[in-house]
DNA sequence: ATTGGGACCTGCTCGC
DNA sequence: TGCGAGCAGGTCCCAA
């Protein structure tokens, strides 16, 4: 479900309320099928032992990854896949349908780890020796990092020969960027999605290099996009589905334009673009 | 080394 | 109204 600026707003909605909290209990949702979240960690009871009692330090992020630092010394890592939400409620609540975990803290409120399509994961990491097998796999530069300009966006299409689409939601190469903001992205910067990444001139590296920074920055600022899943830390919906300019708008006519959007296949993602707008 | 395709899940929408 | 097909903010694994 979520991109990095809908990840950006559960961590900025849920780190005050949780840095300093205590996780007093982890429930585990019982399901025939396996826990799937913790498929990564060998044992339930292992994880819950080793959460339990622990302190929040913090909330950060990482790419599309939720970090919550311990007081013992681990990480608990949250991703939530297509469909999963983390939602802070009070033990009154009415407990939502496919809550798959849960961590009680000790000022009566909860985590919910909410989870449909069970593509969610969630890890414990440890800087310890023997313990890094459940480090997510290696990670691109966060693209509103101070690190990442130009130069390395540069670097990063240098020799690849997939379609620019494709590159820019490979987390390997730039973390954070899925299927929604790479087709906002691409529309902003004015180039077709099929392009070969290593045939981009210098002013349209340029272009696609703002269009990220600009794209990502207003999703943040208008709290993520919300299609159809996607729920901040209370549940709530974002704004920026309504600022979307191609993406899910396959067969309507160009915002800008008025020509007719397009939709293609891409890496088995459905890809929105204006082939007037971008060339 | 890179790249593309299928698998993993469940629910919803659309067309017949 | 009912049913199957196709689709959905992601990532891993494998084969070419």
């Amino acid at each position: 479900m979520p991109e990095l600026p809908e990840i950006e707003i559960i961590k900025r909605d849920l780190g005050p309320l949780v840095a300093g909290r205590k996780i007093v209990k982890v429930k585990i949702i019982p399901d025939p099928g396996g826990i799937r979240a913790l498929r990564r960690y060998p044992s339930q009871q292992k994880f819950s032992r080793r959460v339990k009692g622990s302190i929040i330090k913090e909330v950060k992020r990482r790419a599309k990854y939720l970090l919550f630092p311990l007081s013992t010394g681990d990480s608990l890592i949250i991703h939530l896949g297509m469909s999963g939400q983390l939602l802070y409620r009070g033990q009154t609540g009415r407990l939502e349908k496919f809550t798959r975990l849960i961590f009680k803290l000790d000022n009566g409120h909860e985590l919910r780890f909410v989870d449909p399509r069970k593509f969610g994961e969630i890890y414990l990491y440890s800087v310890k020796k023997g313990d890094t097998e459940i480090e997510p796999s290696a990670l691109g530069p966060e693209p509103l990092g101070k690190g990442f300009t130009t130069a390395s966006l540069r670097s990063i299409l240098k020799g690849r020969g997939r379609p620019i689409k494709a590159l820019l939601m490979d987390q390997r190469q730039i973390s954070g960027i899925g299927n929604i903001y790479s087709d906002e992205i691409l529309f902003m910067a004015g180039i077709h999605p099929l392009r070969p990444a290593s045939f981009l001139g210098e002013e349209e590296i340029k272009h696609l290099y703002q269009a990220i920074r600009e794209i990502l920055t207003k999703a943040i600022k208008y709290r993520g996009t919300s299609v159809r899943d996607y729920r901040n830390g209370f549940g709530n919906s974002g704004g920026f589905q309504s600022r979307l300019m191609v993406y899910q708008r396959g067969a309507e006519r160009c915002l800008r334009c008025q020509g007719i959007v397009r939709s293609l296949k891409i890496q088995g993602r459905t890809c929105c673009f204006c082939p007037r707008c971008q060339s």
